[in-house]
Order: structure tokens, then C-alpha cells, then sequence
DNA sequence: TATTGTTATACTCTATAACTATA
DNA sequence: TATAGTTATAGAGTATAACAATA
């Protein structure tokens, strides 16, 4: 479950985002899947291909937890499409370098996700493509750029362990 | 962690609609949770409300599993905002019943989701607004309409229980 | 003292299985 | 036999805590 259906026969912005958000996740997972990757992976390879970076800076690029981060370079590094590096300047941190498989896979995944983008569009007309594009655009800047805190389900303070 | 971030530097559709959902479905949540709803629980009051319906005309409606709708109706009951009735036609099934307090709280949440939403549109123009109410309904009904098997992470079949 | 990366694991969410009572 | 609702719990995803190495 995922979307909150529509409370009333008007449209709802809430079953409408969550609707095909949800849907377009789903495909391009299974379309990223033919190629061993999941999101994550194609996310991090991507941008560690852009330029040299460490896993934290991988992580907030991604919008992930650091603990997230080294599940998703353990399954890399186990396919052989990226390997972990001491960093030069900070003996701490680790560089995540791809392979020249990894880049090959990238490539791919890249044209996997270009297509599904692609195909989900494919029904509307250019213009209304373009449209679509800018609105969301603004509003993901705008109106919609920063979450509200989570007073939902406040997630109690973990148990110490022993 | 919910977004794929942006693979280029090009307009991401993924990252657009993810980014956009999330925000609104963490406003959406926390703006129910003052009046100590979940967007759950206004959807099935909302549906009970319309007409006599069962738990899993409900859970249908909402797209849930019927044993998430278990949890949600307890949370209703306890909450005194819904009642389980028996139906009068099939005695396996219950019927809820929205209290008066249930209606006077759908009645607020609604105005609720209602202010989320138009919050979120007041950044765009009403043109921009209508156009893409009216586009994202032709992707949801459309291309966008049916999600992928997930092949993913295939759930394993439980081990039986002992 | 703070930060990077790691391990271990607790927490939440959701769905599967099995059950009871009906149909 | 199939379905409505329930309980119990497994599985997956994720984030917190604690730690070692280093800044």
C-alpha cells in the first residue's frame, strides 16, 4: 500500500503523486533489476563516475543514511562495478572508484532509465511533457522543497545495548 | 530515505515526482496528526462515511491489505470516531459506522487535506495549477496507470509456522 | 572533540499464514 | 469450497547506537 486513494471524486493531489510516484518506482526498479542493479546502485555508480567522491558525500547525494551507503557499495564491490579506495587526503574516508565495468553498467542503466522516463511520457504530447516537467520542477524548489519533521510516529530512543 | 536524487543534471522525472510525494505525504501526516489522525484513518472515515461499507469494500478503496485495515479500524474505534457493526446481510462481515464525533472529525480532516493541498499549489499560477492537476490525472489513469510486478526482491514464501 | 566508515541490531511497516465463523 | 475478519509473526527496509581509526 502506498497511495492514500482519493477521499472525494475531485482530484487529489496527495492520490495523484503518490499514485505515480509509486508506479514509476516499481517499473524502473524492475527495468533496472534485468541488469543485477537497483536505484541505489545506479545512483551512487553515476555519481561517483562524475567526479572522485567519498562514501558520505555519495550518501547526501543520494539522500541516504551513511549506514544505507555501505550496503549499497558492499553490493556493488560484490558485482565488480566499484571498488573502495583509501582517500588520499583523509586516511578516515573512502573513495568509491567505479570499474570499467562498473562504467559500462552505468552507461546502461543510464538508457534503462532514460527509457522508462521516457515511455511514462510517451502519452502525453510534447507540450504537455515540457509542462509537466516545469510545474513538478517549481514546485520540488518551491513550495515543496523541504519535508515537514516527522511528529507522526516520533521514533522512541533506542533501548541502550548491553 | 525516499528519492532517487537527480542522475544528471537534467530534469529527473523520478526524482521530481519521489521528491514532490514525499514532501506532501510528510505535510499531509503531520497536518492529520494534530487532530490525531493518519491519512489512513481519513480515508476510511471519509469512504464509511459515503456509504454502508465493509472492511473490505474499505480496504479495497484504500488499496490496503485487510489486516492493515484491522489496525486502522482498531485505531478508529479506540479513537471513538468509528464503531464495527455487524452486517445485516452476510454475518461474517463488519460493517463500520462512523460516530458523531467520527463525522465532526472527518469533516475537519477534510478541510485539512484540502489546505494541504491548496498550499502546495499556491506557489503556481491557477493556469499552472489546473494544467498540472489535468496532466498528472492523464499519466494516473494512462501510462502511469498499472504498477510493475515487483521482481525486485521477490518475498520469499513464508517458513511455515510451528 | 568531531567525523568516516563499520557492525549490530532495534524499530516500523507490511504482508503471509493459519484460524474461526460464516456463506 | 470460498470469503470476512482476526491473530500472530516473518520479512524487508531503515535508522540508531556504539565503536575504531583518524582528523
Amino acid at each position: 500500500m502506498i497511495a492514500m486513494a482519493p477521499a472525494r471524486t475531485e482530484p487529489d493531489l496527495s492520490f495523484l503523486l503518490d499514485h505515480t510516484s509509486h508506479v514509476l518506482r516499481t517499473r524502473m526498479a524492475a527495468a533496472l533489476a534485468e541488469i543485477g542493479l537497483t536505484a541505489r546502485m545506479h545512483c551512487v555508480l553515476v555519481h561517483a563516475l562524475e567526479e572522485e567522491r567519498t562514501q558520505i558525500q555519495l550518501a547526501e547525494l543520494g539522500d541516504m543514511d551513511k549506514t544505507t551507503m555501505v550496503v549499497t557499495v558492499d553490493a556493488l564491490e560484490q558485482a565488480g562495478l566499484a571498488e573502495r579506495r583509501p582517500s588520499s587526503t583523509d586516511r578516515r574516508a573512502r573513495v568509491i572508484v567505479v570499474t570499467e565495468k562498473g562504467a559500462e553498467v552505468a552507461r546502461r542503466s543510464q538508457e534503462i532509465v532514460d527509457g522508462v522516463h521516457r515511455s511514462a511520457l510517451d502519452a502525453l504530447s510534447g507540450e504537455d511533457g515540457e509542462a509537466l516537467i516545469r510545474i513538478m520542477t517549481r514546485l520540488a524548489e518551491g513550495q515543496l522543497a523541504t519535508p515537514a519533521e516527522a511528529p507522526q510516529t516520533a521514533r522512541r530512543a533506542r533501548q541502550r545495548a548491553k
